[in-house]
DNA sequence: AGCACGCCGACT
DNA sequence: GTCGGCGTGCTC
């Protein structure tokens, strides 16, 4: 009997397990995913490193095998868990046990972005130029090379200097050894200032949230753990109850988390919790190094933190008595990992909710259909929240008709209506939002004269049109010939949507030419910090019209702004994605939500060629509810998630044929393990975007009402992966009801 | 990452 | 011959 051991070192090339044996007084003992220690190398360095599973016969040259030391005795409690978490992890999202266990545990990495890494010279310039003389003197090239360059530029990056300079990490380390150069991990994002804490003592709260704030309480003290959805409308006053509960649930002596989407945007949010709690929270960014991340969480392990706020990633904190996790905005998809283990945060975290005992909160003014329908199936607990706190009625919405103002003459981007509207805020001088939807635009193929979207026979997706003039679906692979007339009307006016931001300021600014206009793209942001400028040069009023994709209608308030308009309301609607009405719905009742949030009433208009499609409707009524009932008939109807559970099967791979025929085989497996037709199984299809730099794609998507199913599928698939010598060309994941469609 | 090994030019 | 610099490859 061996033991799989991965080590704690971590560069890419000490990825891989190791088998160690275990002593006689281990046998028994040890479990997966415990912390040993092993003699590791040459010197037989005591190492510390992480059981990852048992095999009976040896892989590696039996008497070279070595023995595992001990347990390592700091990793038992909190540990333990968090190994166990990884276990579920891998079980549920397919991958390694390695994968899993990196995602999970802090590892002490030196750094993943290798720019922040840089040297810098000790010396001064003479005493440098007397080395460089030594140096060139013995004939020491490389040292004279690296020290040269550092002359001309006393700071350098590593990565740089190694790669240009044709310099060994050899050559670092014996002038680093000689105090010639020093190291430096640039820090970054250091937690901010923390202000005065004139810690903030509870609010006044209204009768809603004080009755989510009741229900969740008298659970709690019952020792009731479960999940809630809190549900409250944009301006209900979510984060107040977020922080009494976790104010409650501290003042027992537990630990709490807290997810954010996007730690940038919600600066605001941060800053709140700080005045709430002061010291006691820590913060974690997605632009830490895998070392700050380490540090982080040895403050935790130390007890020097209560609540720790952050991405994704801020839900493996080690607390040693974790009593709550809240996850913010729990719709939005970063939430899903895009790597193996791509795994959900919402379900990770209530399992490790579960595991710990402690309790989940989800809040959202546009829940996610699976929370939704987890709340009607009775898994998690609804708390509602109506009505606004303190704030105006929703803003006035209007639908314009796309078809219309063209059958009626106007070509433009911009209706009649938002046009007079704007020209009234610029009179007034009130602030104005152009929102793009370009979210998951696909290239697909619509009708300007009616509104007619060319969709998949089978599968009740857009077509996307691919650059060979053939129209594809992504799902199944049907293609068809596109279309030079619109087939439902007979118009000529039928192909892709245009359209980017850069043109609508140019047409804006042609058509207000008194107005200022500020863009937010991919372009204006590309610089540091670009996006919180424009943003706050909007803020402070230097302009009078906002023009931006989606990064504009997240957080951030501008009281001044009583008009949002929302181009190409459709854009979003037929992507090739069985997500885009939810996403459409939830894009569009964000936008809306940016009008009026100050003392003047807002309108919001939404530009659409297909005013009566539900998502549109939905949104234009801000009606949840509806959406949901409509949106999940849908689902119902095409046996989507959450009405049924999806699997993508990802295969990648270099040779485009070998590729295609694994995934054929890969299929006819998959076929025959469901001997009683029990799954559907779609594909091999190829996805919008075939091959990313000589790579190919394949995809397969396994269906099915029964979620254990699914997972016996693909444990029985990574088998026939691994034993079969013909994938071994290809990556194979798998990716569990995924966010997107490849 | 740490360490050893082996190649190569330089020097006593 | 030997020594130190430097690149490479391995670690169960």
């Amino acid at each position: 009997m061996y033991a799989d051991i991965i080590i704690d070192i971590t560069h890419e090339k000490l990825d891989k397990v190791f088998q160690y044996s275990i002593p006689s007084e281990l046998e028994g003992v040890l479990q997966t995913g415990m912390g040993v220690v092993v003699p590791f190398g040459k010197g037989n360095k005591e190492t510390r490193g992480y059981v990852t599973g048992f095999s009976e016969k040896a892989e590696y040259d039996e008497a070279k095998i070595k023995s595992i030391l001990r347990i390592a005795e700091e990793s038992v409690a909190i540990e333990a868990k968090l190994v166990a978490l990884a276990a579920w992890m891998k079980e549920h999202y397919g991958g390694t046990m390695i994968q899993a266990l990196r995602t999970v545990i802090p590892i002490k990495k030196q750094e993943r972005a290798k720019e922040k890494r840089s040297i810098h010279l000790l010396l001064s310039e003479e005493d440098g130029k007397r080395q460089l003389d030594i140096f060139l003197h013995k004939n020491q090239k490389a040292r004279a090379r690296l020290l040269a360059a550092l002359l001309d530029q006393p700071r350098q990056e590593y990565d740089l200097v190694t790669k240009k300079l044709n310099v060994t990490r050899s050559v670092v380390r014996s002038l680093e050894e000689q105090k010639i150069i020093a190291l430096e991990s640039e820090q970054v994002f250091r937690s901010p200032l923390r202000k005065k804490t004139d810690l903030r003592e509870a609010a006044d709260y209204t009768r809603e949230q004080q009755h989510a704030i009741d229900i969740f309480w008298e659970d709690y003290e019952r020792d009731i753990r479960k999940t809630y959805l809190l549900y409250g409308v944009t301006g209900s006053g979510k984060t107040e109850v977020y922080m009494e509960m976790i104010g409650r649930v501290l003042k027992r002596g537990y630990q709490a988390i807290v997810l954010i989407p996007e730690i940038a945007l919600t600066y605001q949010t941060v800053m709140r919790f700080y005045g709430r709690f002061g010291d006691r929270v820590s913060i974690l960014n997605s632009r830490m190094s895998q070392g700050e991340r380490y540090d982080q969480m040895e403050l935790v392990k130390a007890g020097k933190t209560d609540v720790m706020i952050g991405p994704r990633s801020a839900l493996f904190t080690p607390f040693p008595r974790l009593g709550l996790i809240v996850i913010d905005e729990e719709h939005e998809t970063t939430y899903k990992s895009e790597q193996a283990p791509r795994f959900h945060a919402r379900e990770t975290a209530i399992e490790r909710a579960r595991i710990e005992g402690a309790s989940v909160v989800l809040g959202s003014a546009t829940p996610s259909l699976e929370s939704f329908y987890a709340c009607r199936c009775g898994r998690f607990q609804m708390l509602e929240l109506k009505k606004r706190a303190g704030m105006h009625e929703l803003p006035a919405v209007y639908v314009v008709d796309m078809r219309r103002e063209m059958q009626a003459g106007n070509r433009s981007i911009i209706s009649d209506r938002l046009r007079g509207l704007i020209e009234s805020r610029l009179d007034r001088g009130e602030q104005i939002m152009l929102f793009l939807n370009r979210r998951g635009y696909a290239g697909f193929v619509s009708c300007r004269a009616c509104g007619y979207v060319v969709k998949c026979p089978h599968c009740d997706v857009s077509l996307s049109a691919h650059r060979g003039g053939k129209l594809v679906c992504h799902y199944c692979g049907h293609e068809e010939p596109q279309v030079s007339h619109c087939p439902s009307c007979g118009s000529p006016y039928i192909g892709g949507f245009k359209a980017g931001t850069q043109q609508i300021e140019d047409l804006v600014r042609r058509q207000f030419p008194g107005a200022r206009v500020l863009r937010m793209d991919m372009d204006t942001t590309r610089t540091k910090d670009g996006h919180e400028k424009i943003l706050e040069a909007f803020a402070s009023e230097e302009a009078d019209i906002l023009i931006g994709t989606q990064m504009i209608v997240k957080g951030h308030d501008f009281p001044n702004v009583t008009l949002v308009g929302i181009l190409a309301a459709d854009m979003s609607l037929y992507s090739n994605d069985y997500r885009a009405g939810e996403r459409t719905f939830q894009l569009l009742t964000q936008a809306a939500g940016r009008a009026g949030r100050g003392k003047s009433a807002g309108e919001v208009v939404i530009q659409t060629y297909s005013p009566e499609h539900y998502s549109i409707e939905m949104a234009a009524a801000q009606d949840y509810e509806g959406f949901y009932e409509a949106e999940m008939n849908y689902r119902k109807l095409m046996g989507y998630p959450p009405a049924e559970e999806l699997l993508a099967v990802l295969m990648t791979g270099p040779d485009e044929g070998l590729l295609e025929t694994a995934a054929r085989y890969l299929k006819e497996f998959a076929l025959r393990i469901d001997r009683n037709r029990r799954l559907q199984i779609i594909g091999p299809a190829s996805p919008y975007v075939a091959k990313v730099s000589d790579v190919y794609r394949r995809v397969l998507y396994l269906k099915g009402s029964d979620y254990r199913l699914l997972i016996a599928a693909k444990d029985r698939m990574e088998q026939y992966i691994e034993i079969n010598k013909g994938f071994d060309t290809m990556r194979i994941q798998f990716d569990f009801n995924p966010m997107n469609v490849f």
